[in-house]
DNA sequence: GTGTTTGCAAACAATTTGCAGAATT
DNA sequence: AATTCTGCAAATTGTTTGCAAACAC
């Protein structure tokens, strides 16, 4: 199972490292398209999938029912708006500490931990 | 819209209430299904929803791309064991030091938070 | 009697997969 | 030449929805 070299998969990292916004595959596949106006939905999410895999991007699972996708794999936290749907960094240090203090209690093996903070966006909360 | 009784409804409640295994749709369907043969996949769904709309369960998007249900709805923290995908509770007092945190340098209204740790259950970590 | 709920089946949305041909090594 | 990757379309999965009949108040 070697990895060969693909345009495509290029082309969806590429786009992925200029968002900051963590797109779905959907946004993904028509960002590309700009670049390959062939490129098929199935290709974009077998991309993404295999990357996530691989760990090269983070694959967010915020609870909307879709998936979003992320170029920046250092842990940190994530806001999710549940009116507009946005998904934004957060800027608080992640910490460990919570992780920790799960294990202590707990048998069996915790690799790590994903928070989602949830409410209103500074541009939904205006109204 | 006010609410009628249901038996139907009811009998999810019941069902839910006996779990602590946090069970899907579908195995909440399987398990009223024992008192209502007839009931309909599609009831069962109407009613979780309905029911954790009115906050009296929560929904729980863990990322495995199905949803869990839990009767439980005091805030408290789940583990998900990416082995073989069971959702236990953990022992660990929730904390809300971190939502209040998250809301210092954030411009918006943070109304909650979502915690999930994974890693591998005590059964799974043994192989 | 009015309005809600049900069972059924069809619709839906997001994602995955099978396949023959194209691209990469 | 061997193998991976692609585009396309069909399949799959989880969930929602439209409708006429059944039920609750």
């Amino acid at each position: 199972m070697n990895l060969k070299h693909s345009r495509q998969r290029d082309s969806i990292k590429e786009f992925l490292a200029t968002r900051k916004d963590h797109p779905t595959a959907d946004v993904v596949y028509m960002g590309v398209r700009r670049i390959y106006p062939n490129i098929s939905l199935g290709t974009v999410y077998r991309n993404l999938t295999l990357l996530a895999e691989i760990g090269e991007i983070a694959r967010l699972r915020v609870g909307d029912g879709v998936d979003h996708f992320d170029y920046d794999i250092s842990p940190h936290y994530h806001f999710v708006c549940s009116r507009c749907g946005c998904v934004k960094d957060l800027e608080l240090p992640f910490s460990e500490q919570l992780t920790e203090k799960a294990r202590e209690g707990f048998t069996g093996e915790i690799e790590g931990q994903m928070t989602y903070f949830y409410g209103r966006c500074a541009e939904c909360s205006r109204e």
